[in-house]
DNA sequence: TGAATGTATGAGCAGATACTCAGATATACA
DNA sequence: TGTATATCTGAGTATCTGCTCATACATTCA
């Protein structure tokens, strides 16, 4: 039950990205991979928002919001400014958008179509 | 604490991709959000793989790696064919390649490359 | 057919996680 | 200074998740 083919698993191992990369690779994809934190990513693509306007855009309690972008924060992919008593919050560099445009692509085609065409006249 | 400003609460939910959209994007980042599928998928953009040699390159039991295969099968991220009594598994299609390609050029860009070069001489 | 090998699957559990609630903190303004 | 507004944060909790263990299923070969 060990390795049936040992020459596979050397090759695989040795083109493997190192560990750290690897764990980089599950963050990145973990801040988007949440739907709290989806809705917030893509709508700060779109545009700056404060905390109370992405709870009311994302459906759930500002303290949630805020939460999650500490998580963001944490991770380098958000940032904020203060604007008197709110906090301004935008994405932080281009490398989530890029990330978030693929895998939006690629949702769209996963995705059944069902509902955008309409159906056939009789 | 409602909606500060309402105008720009519009525009954004007037840009968010749709509700179905979204969750599919979400369950895409989620497939490789985790450390195990992660290096499941990666090892399969490399080549095919039966599971036992995947649970050997993954470092976790082969009922582990059964697991995950079956969570990646269901969304059709993997495919597979049976090769006498062991399964081959696959990446299913181009579009994970794409995905994990991308994430792993920008995890690379965010991590620190203390490791990388070698100390000074003294 | 029976034994060995490779895979799949259900149950159960420990740890992670995303939320709410209550209260603290920070800023603006009367 | 006191009040209102906006945000942050810790604690607690319900749910989710990824693993192991035991076992069932499938295929090969003697």
């Amino acid at each position: 039950m060990d390795a049936v083919d040992a020459n596979a698993v050397a090759r695989v191992n040795a083109g493997l990205p190192a560990e750290p990369l690897i764990k980089a690779l599950v963050d990145i994809q973990d801040a988007t991979a949440d739907h709290t934190r989806a809705r917030i990513l893509l709508s700060l693509v779109i545009e700056k928002l404060c905390v109370c306007d992405l709870a009311s855009i994302c459906g759930v309690s500002q303290s949630a919001v805020s939460h999650q972008l500490r998580l963001l924060r944490d991770r380098n992919l958000v940032t904020f400014t203060r604007d008197g008593r709110r906090a301004v919050y935008r994405i932080a560099d281009d490398h989530i958008r890029t990330i978030l445009a693929t895998a939006l692509e690629h949702a769209e085609e996963s995705l059944p179509c069902v509902d955008i065409l309409a159906p056939p006249r009789v």
